[in-house]
DNA sequence: GAATCACATAAGTCTATGCTTATGTATCAG
DNA sequence: CTGATACATAAGCATAGACTTATGTGATTC
């Protein structure tokens, strides 16, 4: 169940910030620790649990491994959304932006 | 930090099932537990954690109490959803999908 | 090939979480 | 008022999850 891993790894708060920082363009693991108080560690295996969620990729780099977002993620998300668009009431402004985004 | 209590909820496969089968039409705590393998407490319990989270609001009615989809939770998740548009590829299909019934 | 760097994995610890049984509270029927 | 119904809360237990320190692995440098 794909949905479970997305929905947990986006239930920690480090691997949403983690998700951000990836969100505004691509990094190794190790400039990624820039700022955050985490260790070595914890910031790989953050990132192996957004990988098994498909929300993040990566790609080896000689010493380095780049890592960026997965969209298949993401698009997940989108699919799980859309099976309750019954309830998406037009006045609800994050879903009008939503849509303005999407058109 | 109510994505927090958003993911948090839906990273458990019970209480996705719980969401779904309310997002078919309300229903009082009891009736939802049919075809269900669960205790009363835990009901009781995971309806609690879906109500934190916004994504499922209840109306007294006399003994029972009434549940339903709260379009809030599912607002917050679009909202958090469109701040990652730029990695919603045109080929993903779910994405497609999505504008479609936006549309 | 030895040392170093970037990262992954292992193992242990502590807290959070989902369940249980037991009990509390509000509403209704008689 | 008494009992029954619908649900919430309390307390305890077992597992999962997020962290730590220690060590392993693959790539680079000298």
């Amino acid at each position: 169940m794909i949905e479970n891993d997305i929905f947990k790894a986006l239930g920690d708060p480090t691997r949403r910030a983690i998700f951000e920082k990836l969100a505004s363009g691509g990094s190794n693991a190790s400039a990624l620790r820039e700022g955050m108080a985490i260790s070595q560690p914890a910031m790989s295996q953050h990132l192996s649990v957004l990988r098994a969620a498909r929300l993040v990729r990566e790609e080896r780099q000689g010493r380095f491994v780049m890592y960026e977002v997965d969209p298949e993620g993401l698009a997940h998300i989108a699919r799980w959304l859309r099976k309750y668009r019954n309830y998406w009431p037009a006045r609800v402004d994050a879903l009008k932006d939503l849509l303005k985004d999407m058109d």
